[in-house]
Formats: structure tokens, C-alpha cells, sequence
RNA sequence: GGGGUUGUAGCUUAGCUUGGUUUGAGCACCCGGCUGAUAACCGGGAGGUCACCGGUUCGAAUCCGGUCAACCCCA
């Protein structure tokens, strides 16, 4: 027996019946410690941080995860990795204990202690882990939780330590003193991927102020800048030997510029002088601007750097090296020492500064105030323009010069493109669009950082310079003499090693390192290479996460690969684009428009959401929308449900069981079985190629196909009483077709499908068994064509029906077919009862029913006849037109009333005879004729079907069972009544009706069809 | 300023790789019909300068060039 199953069930209760199903019988389990096969396959879960809620991007990489692993188990795969991570250490975890402890600065930390603080840090970071969990639970993504990868263990944080130590023995890791994007408030530098997260449009207020010449009385050196704050420490003036400037007469004063600029800065002023190259004004000396901080020997001088652009400015670069990549350069290659007059915590310490103490941004409007009262000030300028913000905690970042350690990626840019060349990107424009541009740009890494909740830089200093680097903490003991726990600051500062080189103490370098390393190394990490574990994932399979991990976690795992194991780090990479809020907007905390995962798993159930996420193309990015949701499962999963419960419910009444397929003649069975499986052909190909929204697309279709088609033309099989072969075929053929289809759809929709293939097979999992192969045999490309030519012909037929104003119930005699092809027998019997004429058939072009009327082309033909036109037409009438055509067709032209008319001239027009009536089928390019002449017989079964229709909207209404029996009394007319009495057998099988009484129908109910008035009663007999 | 992606009906979209009848669906709307599984379905109506301009071609939504717009990334 089949379980029969409620219709009107909600995705979401049937998906918590399954899950606790799973539960009982540790369905999970299996299913993550077994395989069907020994195929290896590679995964990495890319590691949330848990210190927030899981919302509905989250959701989404999730499911599309699940969706993969499922399909590899399915498909014979022993998969490894298909267990979770996370994501432990880094400035968002600090910033988020910061905020509870209510710290704005490091001294804050460190006066309550870095133990107490990192303490907390490791408790608030799983502060969403049962969430994250929960999520996983409800939306069915099957990984194993108790073999998480934590990035704060021993164990992974002591192969990061192998992995630094050996970076740094092979020279790849170095300190370098540089001008680094800082965040003052975190006070610490970010590398550049974490910089690329962070940038804004901000509209700032940027000066033009005026270095006055040396000696030269009223001249000026006109310069631009956005950063008002580096003007107290301006060391030099840059312009571009190659371009040239002028001197401009303006309001009294004279000023230098690039010419490029001039017409834009100075309005109507006259030139002094034309095109100086701006390689003699190199050397020029200036007076200090703001005089203050007393400048270096060399200073206060014009210098050349071919970086200088007109596009913005003045073609005049303000230089202060303390503040900037190319002026710091600059400043190099001056020799000269660095001016900077801030902090760490970006606060002005020169205490010469009026705006002494000031952080360099409050201090800006005051500076611009200042130069504006000195006379020093040329004008303002609003801009807009993008300016890099702290990722997390959103302060405006300055660049700033700092001793940092870093990763020599920039040396092996080469490697790194070359080992992307062998990644499959979906999609492939990311491959050497944006991820390849950005490997082709590689800095190098910056990855120390003046922290304290991280993984401590493993590298000794001791007080000659001597550098030493530990790689595990078996070393660590044996160097220090002390066994260690925990990696963590502060334990690890207190260790003091004997350096090797030269026997006097070393000191860790006080740094943590960028937690994007930790995540970047969970292909080694996540198993503890190489202490714990001899080998690694490299290269995993498969990761799918947002696009925003192209910067992050995709980058970071690659140059760590690459540069460690010489080789890619994943082989397929699909990339998701963000869920929108229903108004098609980025989904933010602040604007408050994000969606929970759990609230968006609570309103629609898993499966419908994971339709959702598999509707369109992954990477372009989708509206949230709970209508489309529901209808997208509506159209799938309900009508999948819907062929079941008629399946089930039929089958049981005849007592069927699936014991084989057994396939029948029935051109109608053979097209399903095709469209099964060329479906399941390419469900398999798509899946292959990481598309799995592909395959939903064409299960949707094929689900569409069984429903609207196959069982609507098969419905009447099933009402035969006994069991006929063709029933029982077509029994097989739809036990066979659920079965694939929930196969097929199970990575996609777990919940729905394991429901549904549970109720059929009576089997443990729809989620234990191997995906379905196509039987190769059964596809018929050819019969799938003359289908749809098929169902193209009911269509137009049902058109020709409504224009001539007769109903589909009303029977026909014939129809007749011309075309260039014919449809074969079988396939005209399915056409049949559909358009409910009699006989179908095909006719010769002579023989069809049709008189051809020949008119004239006024187009070509006027200004030839010009006045002959009528008597031409008089003629033409008289003649017959299948002569006519008969002469165009054999010589090019007829002759008519001494005319000759060529093809081009003369319109034919189709004139079906009395009685049809005629229409072309587009698709096959048919015409059709449709005899619509309705004799007494004819009429008299329309009659009846109209009176079986309403005898079944009556059963409905009274809500009876498909095999109630019943009673029928109908009162009509006399004349009507004797119609009746002619169909009385027909109307009872229709209807199940044991009797049918014609007469006084007392209570019944009052129809009426097409003018006649007929009183019908119906009344329940039981089965 | 540089790079990438996208642009098809009110909305969601297919077709573009490989040029070939009149760009195909779904939702919503209106009219009509069908129904012994259905939350369905079928027919008709209205709604498209396939973003725009140019080129290649017998023929362009599709290929090429340019422009515009939106989004993303970089500087």
C-alpha cells in the first residue's frame, strides 16, 4: 500500500515530520559516515564567525553546500571535509568585546588585562553557535558538527605555526618598516584585502592652499589636497618633470600650475608665463606653510615623481612622508627623515601644534579655519569621492608609517596566476576578471597586527636582531623550557628563548597575525597538517561562498596555497551573489532591513527557501520575496504532491504494486519515459558542472509535463474498473517517475522529497540511494518533437473552438489536417478525445475543404492595369481560381482578360467551405479545418456531457468520494427528457450513478444550458 | 580614472555559446472555457523601439564597435 497523504499540508510541517524522522533513526548519521562508493571528494566549509546572527545570505551558501553534498553522496562519493568551522580570532571578535566592555582604546585593554580580555573574546565568539547550528538543522545542510575545524584550537593554530615558520625559513616572511593603511582607533594596519572591504563614498572638504616662493615677492606654489591633517608635516611639493606648468597672474598674486589646470582654477586670469616643464621648476624652495614643526635639512624644495596627474588638483602634489605610499617614497629617495607629529592612537604629540593632543580628523575643519585666516588659504572644494573606512568598527583609516611583518606575495604573482589557471570559476568572468586582476596586482600581505586576540606571530627578536622562528609548541618547550596550553597572548609573550646566533635573550615580536590567514589555511589547518595528520585538502574539490570572499577568504586561501604547497587551493570555486530585500536593496543591520535565516526559515519551511535560492542564476543577485517563494514550491513541490496523492490513492483501490516498469505502446508512456530521461540526463550533466540551478530548471519542467500532460491524457486509464494492461502500465510508468523525480530533486529539496519517496517505496532514505543514471534507450528526441507538434494542434484547435463559440464539451464530427508532414496514428488518438471530434485525418492540398479566392495585389499590380482594374476583377471572378493557381504555379504567371498576372500580383485567400472553419497552426504549420456542422446526434451528446458535467459539480459540492454511488433525477422538458433517455447509460458510468430517474426532481437544483432549463437532483447511496 | 557584470512586457525571467519563421514563459489584470488529483489547467485580450547608435551579413535580441544606465570591484 501506498501512504495516502493530506494535500493541504504546509512545506514546513512536513519538513519537521522528516527531520525528526532523521533524528529517530539517525538518518543524518549514515549518511554522513558512510558512502555509497570510493570516489573522493573534497570540501571546505569556508568558517562563519559566530558572534552574530545568521541571516539570510548565510542561509543561502548553506544550502547550496548541502545541495552539492548531497549530490556527491548520491553519486558514490567518500566525501571528506563535510564538517563545519569557524571562525574564531580577528579585530571583529576584539571590537564586538570592546564595545561590551565599553573600551575606545588599547591602554583600556591592557590595564584590565589581555588575558581576562581574550578570555572573553573566546567565550563571545560562539555567543551565535547554537543559532548557527539551529540554522543547519532547520534548513537540512547535512555536515558534521562534531568534526568542526575551530580556528582558536591548539591544534589549528600549531599548524599556522608550521606554515609561518616555513614561509619565514624560505625568506617569504619579512619586516618591513612601510606606510600602511591604520585604523587609529583599533590601533592596528590592515592589509590591503581587508581594506578593499571597507571603502565608502564620503564627500569631503579638500583644500587648495598656497606655498609661497622663496625670495619671490606675491608667488606662489599652487597645491591640492583632502587630507588638511598632513599639512603641519609638509616636507616637499612633487610635480611631473614631463608636464608642463604655467605661471598665472590672479588677483594680484602669481601662481604655479599645471597648464592643464589653469583654465579650470583661475577664471580669466592672464598668463605670466607658458609651458615650463615641470622639470625646472624642480628644485624651486618654498616657505613652510604652517610653522611649526621645524623642517630637515633638504625640505621645503619642489621634486620630481612622474605619479603627478592633472586630473585632480593642481598638478602639484603636497608631500608629507610620513602620510602616504608615493610620499613616503619620496622622502626616501631625499634621504631626509620623516616628519610625523601623530600617534598611534592618531592624535597630533607635537606639543608645538596648536591642535596638540587633537585626533587628526577633529583637527581638520580647525586647520582649514586657520589657513583661511592666515591668508593661506586659496579656496575649498567639496568632493565626493570613496575613502577606505575600518571594515569593522567604521573609523576613516589613515595611512601611517609602522614596522610590520609581511608575506612576499608580490615576488610571486607569477605563481599565483599560473596556479589560477587551474580553477573552474562559476562564473568563468571572475577567473581573469575580478579575481584574476587582483592576483595580477598582488601587494604583499601585511600581516602583523598590534593586537591582542589572534594567532600570536610565532617569530623571537632578540636585542642583536637575530630573528627565529618556532614552529610548533614541542619546539616552543624545548626552546623556552616551559611547556605550554595555550598559544594565546598573553602566555606566550612570557616566554623567552636564548638566541642561537648569538646566546643573549629574544623576545616574541609583540604581534598577532591577520586572522584572514587563520581561515586562509583551514586546507591545511582545518586536519592538522602536519602534526596531526599526513597529508592535506589540497586542492579541495568544492567551495561556494558570497562574492564578497573574492577579496577575502577565496584570496587568502589561494596565495597560502600557492605559496606553501605550490598549488591551487580549491579546483571548482561557485560564487553567489547577495539576497536583496524585496525593493531589490543590500540587506544591512544599520538600515534595518536584514532578514534573519530563522525568521525566512519559519515563514516559507526549508524547502521552498532552498527553491527559492535555486530559482535563476546563483551569482546574480535575487529579491527576497515570500509570493515568488511560495509560488515557485506551488508550481514543484505541491504539484509533485498533488500526482502523488492521485497515484497513491488510485493504485491503492486497485491494489497495485511496483514491481517493474512496464512500458506499453502508448506513444503518450513513451514520450514520459523520454522526457524522464533525458530530464535525468541532464540533471546529471548539471550537476557535473556545479549548475544545479540548471537541473532545477529542468525538473521543473518535466514535473509540469507529467502533471498538465501526461496525466491529464492519462486520467481515464485509471477509471477502468478492473485492472487493464494499459492501467497497470501507466500505474508503473507513474510509480517510476516519482520515484526518479524525488531522487533527482532530493539534493535540492530534502524535506518534500524524502516525504514523498518515503510514502512511496516504504524504503529507510531517498537521501541513502545513488542518484538516478538515464535509461539511453527510452529517449526519443524525435517522439518528443512530434509531442509537442501534437499538443500544438489541441491548442489551436481549442483557439478555432472559441472563436466559433462552441464548447469543448460539445462533440464534433471531424477535423482535417494539411501539412508538409504528417502525424502518425497513435499519436492522432491522443488528439482526439482532446479536441473531442470524431475522426482526425490528414487530406491532400486538393482535397482540402476550402475554396480559393483570388483577389488582386493593388500594390503591384495598380499602375500596371491602372483603369482595367474592374474589368480585370470581373473576369477573375468568373474564372475558376484553381486554374489560375495552376498556371502560376507551372509558368510564373496567368493570363487574365489579356492580362498576364505573375505571383507577386495576386493574393490568395482560403475560404473554407459552408460547415468549416479554418486556422493555421503555427508551430507545424498546418492547416486546419474543423467541420463544425452539428447534426441532432451530435447535439444530443453535447446535451448529455453537459448534464455529466453538472452532475459532477454536484458530487463536488456534496463532497462525495470519487467512488460514492448514486442517485440521479432530472426534470426537463419533454422534448429534452427524450433526449436524455438516449444517453441515460453514458451519463450513469460517467457519473456512478446506480439510477437515473427522469421526472419530478422535487428539491433539485435548477441549471441552466444554453437556453434549456433542466432541474437536477443528486442524491448519496454509499459505495 | 581603470576593470567586471547586467540591461528583453508593470514584475520575475528564457533565448545569446553555435545569427535563420512572428522574442518564449510565469506572476498580476480583463473576458471565456475545462475539471471524477491539484493551491491547478486551457483559450483569448491587453502589455515588448530585445537600453541606444552604428557596423558585419541575404538575414542580428544573438557577432563586432561605440554610447548610456544600474550594480559590483579597484585606484
Amino acid at each position: 500500500m501506498f501512504n495516502l497523504i493530506d494535500t493541504n499540508r504546509s512545506f514546513k510541517e512536513i519538513a519537521d515530520e522528516v527531520r525528526s524522522y532523521w533524528k529517530e533513526y539517525g538518518i543524518q548519521h549514515k549518511s554522513l559516515k558512510t558512502s555509497l562508493g570510493n570516489k573522493p571528494f573534497r570540501f571546505l566549509e569556508g568558517p562563519p564567525t559566530a558572534n552574530g546572527r545568521p541571516h539570510l545570505g548565510h542561509a543561502m551558501t548553506r544550502a547550496i553546500k548541502d545541495i552539492i553534498l548531497r549530490y556527491k553522496y548520491m553519486t558514490g562519493h567518500e566525501i571528506f571535509g563535510r564538517s563545519g568551522g569557524w571562525d574564531c580570532h580577528g579585530l571583529p571578535v576584539e571590537i564586538e568585546a570592546e564595545k561590551h566592555f565599553g573600551f575606545n582604546s588599547k591602554k583600556e585593554i591592557e590595564e584590565y588585562g589581555i588575558e581576562a580580555f581574550n578570555a572573553y573574546c573566546s567565550k563571545s565568539v560562539f555567543t551565535y553557535i547554537d543559532e548557527f547550528k539551529e540554522v543547519d538543522s532547520q534548513i537540512g545542510f547535512w555536515i558534521d558538527h562534531d568534526r568542526d575545524y575551530i580556528t582558536l584550537k591548539r591544534d589549528y593554530m600549531e599548524s599556522e605555526w608550521w606554515a609561518l615558520k616555513t614561509m619565514f625559513e624560505k625568506g617569504l616572511l619579512f619586516k618591513d618598516y612601510k606606510i600602511l593603511p591604520y585604523c587609529p582607533r583599533c590601533g592596528t594596519s590592515l592589509s590591503s584585502h581587508e581594506v578593499s572591504q571597507g571603502y565608502e563614498e564620503v564627500s569631503d572638504i579638500s583644500v587648495y592652499v598656497r606655498f609661497k616662493v622663496t625670495g619671490e615677492k606675491d608667488t606662489y606654489i599652487l597645491a591640492w589636497t583632502t587630507t588638511p591633517w598632513t599639512l603641519p608635516s609638509n616636507q616637499f611639493l612633487v610635480v611631473n618633470p614631463k608636464i608642463d606648468y604655467s605661471l598665472v597672474s590672479y588677483k594680484g598674486s602669481n601662481y604655479y600650475v599645471a597648464s592643464a589646470t589653469a583654465g579650470r582654477l583661475f577664471p580669466g586670469a592672464t598668463l605670466v608665463k607658458e609651458k615650463i616643464r615641470g622639470k625646472e621648476l624642480v628644485g624651486i624652495k618654498y616657505d613652510q606653510l604652517l610653522k611649526f614643526i621645524k623642517p630637515f635639512d633638504g625640505n621645503l624644495q619642489v621634486v620630481g615623481a612622474d605619479y603627478v596627474t592633472v586630473e585632480e588638483g593642481t598638478g602639484i602634489v603636497h608631500t608629507s612622508p610620513a602620510f602616504g605610499a608615493d610620499d613616503f617614497e619620496t622622502g626616501k629617495r631625499m634621504k631626509t627623515r620623516i616628519i610625523n607629529p601623530v600617534s598611534s592612537e592618531g592624535k597630533y604629540n607635537d606639543p608645538s601644534l596648536p591642535w596638540y593632543g587633537m585626533s587628526v580628523m577633529e583637527a581638520n575643519p580647525k586647520i582649514i579655519e586657520y589657513l583661511k585666516k592666515e591668508g593661506l588659504l586659496f579656496k575649498t572644494e567639496k568632493i565626493k569621492h570613496t575613502y577606505p573606512f575600518c571594515y569593522r568598527c567604521h573609523s576613516p583609516l589613515i595611512y601611517y608609517p609602522l614596522d610590520a611583518w609581511f608575506i612576499r606575495v608580490s615576488e610571486n604573482r607569477e605563481k599565483i596566476v599560473d596556479t589560477n589557471s587551474r580553477i573552474n570559476w562559476y562564473p568563468n568572468h571572475l577567473k581573469n576578471g575580478r579575481f584574476g586582476n587582483f592576483l595580477s596586482e598582488a601587494k604583499d600581505w601585511s600581516l602583523s597586527r598590534n593586537r591582542y586576540w589572534g594567532t600570536p606571530l610565532p617569530i623571537w627578536k632578540c636585542k642583536n636582531g637575530h630573528y627565529e622562528a618556532i614552529g610548533n609548541l614541542k619546539e616552543l618547550a624545548e626552546r623556552s623550557g616551559r611547556e605550554l596550553d595555550d598559544l594565546h597572548r598573553p602566555f606566550v609573550d612570557q616566554l623567552k628563548l636564548k638566541c642561537l646566533q648569538c646566546g643573549s635573550e629574544s623576545a616574541r615580536e609583540p604581534y598577532v597575525i591577520d586572522t584572514w590567514f587563520d581561515s586562509g589555511s583551514a586546507t591545511y589547518a582545518s586536519i592538522g597538517y602536519p602534526r596531526y595528520s599526513g597529508e592535506t585538502h589540497i586542492p579541495v574539490d568544492f567551495i561556494t561562498e558570497a562574492i564578497d570572499q573574492t577579496r577575502g577568504w577565496y584570496y587568502t586561501l589561494h596565495v597560502i596555497s600557492t605559496l606553501l604547497f605550490n598549488s591551487n587551493a580549491y579546483n571548482n570555486v561557485l560564487t553567489i551573489e547577495f539576497v536583496l530585500d524585496s525593493n531589490g536593496r543590500k540587506m544591512s543591520k544599520s538600515e534595518g532591513n536584514s532578514i534573519l535565516a530563522m525568521e525566512a526559515l519559519q515563514q516559507n519551511g526549508p524547502d521552498p527557501l532552498r527553491l527559492f535560492f535555486m530559482f535563476g542564476v546563483p551569482w546574480k543577485t535575487r529579491n527576497y520575496d515570500i509570493r515568488l517563494i511560495s509560488e515557485i514550491s506551488r508550481k514543484t513541490l505541491s504539484t509533485l504532491l498533488n500526482v502523488y496523492s492521485f497515484f497513491a490513492s488510485n493504485a491503492n483501490l486497485d491494489r497495485f504494486e511496483f514491481k517493474q516498469l512496464k512500458v506499453s505502446e502508448d506513444p503518450l508512456d513513451q514520450w514520459i519515459l523520454s522526457r524522464l530521461n533525458s530530464t535525468i540526463r541532464s540533471c546529471n550533466d548539471y550537476m557535473e558542472a556545479y549548475l544545479p540551478h540548471e537541473a532545477f530548471r529542468s525538473i521543473m519542467e518535466l514535473i509540469e509535463q507529467v502533471s498538465n500532460t501526461y496525466l491529464r491524457l492519462s486520467r481515464r486509464k485509471f477509471w477502468a474498473e478492473e485492472m487493464t494492461e494499459q492501467k497497470e502500465s501507466a500505474y508503473s510508468i507513474l510509480y517510476s517517475i516519482l520515484e526518479k523525480i524525488s531522487l533527482l530533486l532530493a539534493p535540492i529539496a530534502p524535506f518534500t522529497t524524502e516525504y514523498l519517496y518515503r510514502s512511496l517505496t516504504h524504503e529507510e532514505s531517498v537521501h541513502l540511494k545513488m542518484y538516478p543514471a538515464p535509461t539511453e534507450e527510452s529517449i526519443q528526441p524525435e517522439l518528443e518533437k512530434k509531442f509537442s507538434d501534437v499538443l500544438s494542434v489541441i491548442e489551436t484547435v481549442r483557439r478555432m473552438r472559441q472563436k466559433a463559440g462552441i464548447k469543448g464539451r460539445q462533440p464534433l464530427t471531424e477535423l482535417l489536417l494539411n501539412g508538409s508532414f504528417r502525424i502518425e496514428e497513435p499519436l492522432i488518438e491522443i488528439i482526439k478525445p482532446e479536441i473531442n471530434c470524431k475522426t482526425v485525418r490528414f487530406v491532400e492540398e486538393k482535397d482540402m475543404p476550402v475554396t480559393s479566392k483570388i483577389k488582386l495585389n493593388y500594390a503591384t499590380v495598380a499602375s500596371i492595369l491602372k483603369g482595367n482594374i474592374k474589368k480585370v476583377e470581373e473576369e477573375l471572378s468568373r474564372t475558376d481560381p484553381a486554374k489560375i493557381l495552376e498556371a502560376v504555379r507551372k509558368s510564373g504567371n496567368a493570363t487574365v482578360a489579356g492580362f498576364s498576372l505573375a505571383a507577386d500580383q495576386i493574393l490568395v485567400e482560403a475560404i473554407p467551405q459552408p460547415g468549416f472553419i479554418y486556422d493555421k497552426d503555427e508551430k507545424t504549420g498546418f492547416s486546419l479545418f474543423l467541420n463544425t456542422t452539428i447534426d441532432a446526434d451530435l447535439a444530443r451528446e453535447g446535451l448529455s456531457r453537459e448534464l455529466i458535467r453538472r452532475i459532477q459539480v454536484m458530487r463536488k459540492e456534496l463532497s462525495l468520494e470519487y467512488d460514492d454511488r448514486i442517485s440521479v433525477f432530472i426534470d426537463a422538458e419533454p422534448a429534452t427528457s427524450e433526449d436524455i433517455r438516449g444517453s441515460l447509460e453514458t451519463i450513469s458510468s460517467e457519473t456512478l450513478a446506480d439510477e437515473i430517474q427522469l421526472g419530478s426532481a422535487g428539491e433539485g437544483q435548477l441549471w441552466d444550458i444554453d437556453g434549456t432549463k433542466v432541474k437536477i437532483l443528486v442524491r448519496k447511496n454509499g459505495k
